[in-house]
DNA sequence: CATAAATGCAACCTCCAGGTTGCGCTTAAT
DNA sequence: ATTAAGCGCAACCTGGAGGTTGCATTTATG
C-alpha cells in the first residue's frame, strides 16, 4: 500500500537555480515546536508565562475555563516542545518560560522569508531594465 | 459540565507587575498559521516553495511517499493558513508562497521574545547591586 | 479521435489530540 | 488530628487530522 503510481508523473520539467536549492533547514526540529505552539490555549499558557514569572498549575487554571487535568496535558505538551520547564516546589509544581525553543523558530522563519527575500531580488535583477 | 469546582483554587495570591501585564497579542491569528506549520510535510512543502517558483501539486507530490491527494490536503491547509496561493493555469494548478501570515508570527515571536527580555531585564535591574 | 496527465470529489479508515471524570496521595493549613 | 489544596494517574469519550482508494472530469498530446 503505497501509492499506487499515481504520484511521480513528471520528474522535473526544470532543475533551474540549484545554487540557491531549497534546502529543509529545520524539518524535523521546528516542526515539534510549531504543532505546540499551534494551539490557541498553549499559546495563551505562554504568553502568560513570558512574563518571566512562574506560574503553578491550578494558577495557570485559573480563569481558563478548561480543567485542570486539560490545562495539565497542554503545559506537558509545551515541556515536551522545550517551551517550558517545571519544578516542584512544596505541593505545587511551579512552570517557567523558556526561550530557547523560540529563538530556534524565528531564526528558521527569519531563513525562509531570507530565501523568499533573496528570490524576489533574483527576479527584480532578471526583470530589470 | 462545567469544570466541578476543581478549578478557581487560589484566585490571585498576588496581583504584582500590573505594569507589565502579560495580555494576548495576538491568539486566534497565529495558532492557526502555527498549526499550519506544526506538520513535518507541510513545513517541508513551504519550504521548497519558499524559493518563489511556483509548483504543480504533482510536481510537489513527486519524491514524497505519500499519495496526490495527502499533499493536495497539506495545501489546502496551508491556503486556508495564508501560507500559499493557488492559481489553475490550464490542467495544472499551481502553488506560490504568500509571506504575509510569515511575517505576522514573526511579529508575534518577537513581542513575546521581548516581553521575555524586559523581565530579564527587570529582575536584573531588582537585584542590582 | 483516443489516450494520458493533472485534478477534484467523496467515502472510508484509523489513530490520537483534547477534554472529562473519578480516585488516591502528598503537603499545607487550622 | 482533620481538612483542604494541589497534583498525578488512569480510564474513557469524541471529533477531526492525516491517509488511502475509486471514479469522474477537464485538458493536453500523439
Amino acid at each position: 500500500m503505497r501509492a499506487a503510481g499515481n504520484n511521480r508523473s513528471r520528474i522535473s520539467k526544470l532543475m533551474l537555480s540549484d545554487s540557491v536549492y531549497a534546502r529543509d533547514p529545520a524539518p524535523h526540529l521546528a516542526a515539534h515546536v510549531f504543532a505546540a505552539l499551534g494551539d490557541a490555549t498553549r499559546l495563551s499558557l505562554l504568553t502568560k508565562l513570558s512574563d518571566g514569572q512562574t506560574r503553578s498549575i491550578s494558577g495557570l487554571s485559573a480563569d481558563t475555563n478548561l480543567t485542570r487535568q486539560a490545562i495539565t496535558k497542554h503545559l506537558h505538551v509545551l515541556e515536551n516542545a522545550g517551551l517550558v520547564i517545571s519544578s516542584k516546589v512544596g505541593r505545587e509544581s511551579q512552570f517557567a518560560f523558556r526561550p530557547e525553543p523560540i529563538a530556534e523558530v524565528r531564526a528558521y522563519l527569519a531563513s525562509v522569508s531570507q530565501q523568499w527575500d533573496d528570490a524576489l531580488a533574483r527576479l527584480r535583477a532578471f526583470v530589470e531594465r
